[in-house]
DNA sequence: TTGTACGCGTTATCAT
DNA sequence: ATGATAACGCGTACAA
């Protein structure tokens, strides 16, 4: 079995510096060329990644980091989805992909990512406001893509959606209806989303001339901190709560549920992300459609362009839509 | 900034070969060990993997093959869960692993997989009964551990649960609570898991005597056939429904409330995987337990020791556990 | 258009 | 214990 072009350059009869022009496209006549491929066929070569690494520096290999706590990756479809949109770029115009999960330290994870060598580029999410991860891969020499960014991101290549502008959406639409006593769950404060779109439902708020002293509970993303804050929010007398994640809202709405209020009639409730389970909820959920699939395509894209053109950063802002369901809007039938 | 092997022994006054040893460990005195690793750390050196795998044959970096349809990846923590099972374990061990989802061919991947000839070793979930993909790599010189396997794969490595078994103990436990017309939601037909937990529930009905007649009914794992099949079961007058995951079963329960019927009083019901939303339905859903988290690191470390003896397949038999919840011996307070 | 020859960074073999 | 030196498989100036 031929596996080298140095045994397809002997079966073709000419030098393996022309098997090679063959395979990457360089000078050779039309006749050769023909006579290589039947050969290259008939042997099913596959060029070894790491001799051509070595030689041209490239080997199509990129790299995917989401370091982020087992529980949000196992709870949360936003990963795998991520995962998938990225997949389905990189799957048809780069050789592979490494992952790196978070069961390391972020430096030691850095560390290894760097020391990787055949790394084309690498796509991270960047959730956090303080990340040494994000830091250490944007000052590398390595090409890199950012999904979510921080202020300070400002020269590097990314993929967002405008949290704040949304988050400000979702708020007006929350006064629109009437609302007045309108309560914030937050997300983990020092994360990207969490602090964008609080600052969004603070813009509207004010811009509204409306009060929100009381009416600020801190979450975590999580479901429980969702139940928790809503009992925060209720005695402060809201009468709408704007979750910052679909999961924070279907814990509030279980607070709700328990205490006999009727949504949206007592309390209107919104989320953001609009996983799957939003529409599912009693009654379903009005909330932000993210297209998480779309941003890690995107964000593949934007890595495999840079490649292309290291210097001219790429950089994409997501549109978001604002989905209204029951949970705001719903005419119960008392 | 020192890069290479080269500059590295300039710097610390000895050969390229004898840093190599210090990091490989070969003979070394130890004044020039402690020598070299001082320069060797004061420089942040990173070998270049890809120049390693040249030269030995080996990157530490190891393939996870995932090719199954994007809802199934999104909606079911399994993988995700299994992922992060692996990664644990390699992270610690390997350099890093590159994934493969399914947006390609099985017979693309496969290529691309074999192609890529900087693996070490592959871990793949072969779910279906045929399976072109895992056939090739099974063939391939590329050390391969399956994650489930087919009855043809006695010889492979592989991590698996011992679902007929699991599935036997189950309808057991269904006739122990006294029901006699037990129906069964089989998952995909084709797939390895569907086909022996029919088989698993086949074997406990004959044994106890029971008729299975018009009491199987055909789903796909997923929730809405749940629905469906539970609709046809019930018509067949079945006391039981033993699904074949926890998807069919949350499917099967809105039949059952839909209709009026009361878990357990009227239709005892059961699931198999105890995702956690399983604890969470209304009755509490009676499930299987299987350790996804452990088949994932279990796999890893299969893999590594079968790159160590290359000649010693390893076998993996995990253990299952019969959760029992209100969904089968509730009593109700009617 | 085609072939020669060198270099990529490492491991491994052979002397010393 | 250490140091030359030959692979490893490929890309690519350069020469022909």
């Amino acid at each position: 079995m031929a596996r080298t072009l140095d045994d397809l350059a002997r079966l073709s009869g000419v030098s393996r510096a022309t098997v090679s022009r063959v395979i990457n496209g360089g000078p050779v006549s039309e006749q050769t060329r023909l006579k290589v491929l039947e050969v290259l066929e008939s042997h099913q070569y596959r060029p070894n990644l790491a001799a051509r690494s070595l030689a041209s520096g490239r080997t199509g290999v990129i790299g995917v980091v989401m370091h982020v706590d087992p529980p949000l990756l196992f709870e949360d479809p936003y990963f795998a989805t991520l995962l998938h949109g990225l997949s389905d770029v990189l799957s048809e115009r780069a050789a592979g992909m490494m992952l790196w999960l978070g069961n390391r330290s972020k430096e030691e994870t850095l560390s290894r990512i760097l020391g990787m060598g055949l790394l084309d580029g690498v796509v991270v999410t960047a959730d956090m406001l303080d990340d040494p991860l994000v830091d250490g891969l944007l000052v590398s020499p390595l090409p890199t893509v950012l999904i979510g960014h921080r202020r300070t991101d400002r020269d590097a290549s990314y993929v967002d959606v405008d949290n704040v502008n949304a988050a400000e959406t979702m708020t007006r639409h929350l006064i629109d209806i009437g609302r007045t006593r309108i309560g914030h769950i937050t997300g983990r404060r020092g994360t990207v989303a969490a602090e964008d779109r609080l600052r969004g439902y603070l813009n509207a708020m004010h811009r509204a001339g409306l009060s929100t002293e009381g009416l600020i509970a801190e979450g975590d993303f999580n479901r429980p901190s969702g139940a928790e804050c809503a009992i925060q929010l209720m005695d402060a007398g809201a009468d709408a709560i704007f979750a910052s994640n679909d999961a924070t809202a279907a814990g509030a709405l279980e607070t709700l549920r328990a205490r006999g209020l009727i949504v949206p009639d007592d309390v209107a409730l919104a989320g953001f992300d609009d996983l799957p389970f939003a529409s599912e909820l009693d009654p379903p959920l009005t909330t932000i459609r993210q297209g998480v699939h779309g941003q890690g395509s995107e964000a593949a894209r934007a890595l495999l362009e840079l490649l292309e053109s290291p210097r001219t950063p790429r950089r994409v802002l997501f549109p978001t839509e604002l989905v209204i369901r029951q949970s705001t809007i719903g005419g119960s039938l008392r």
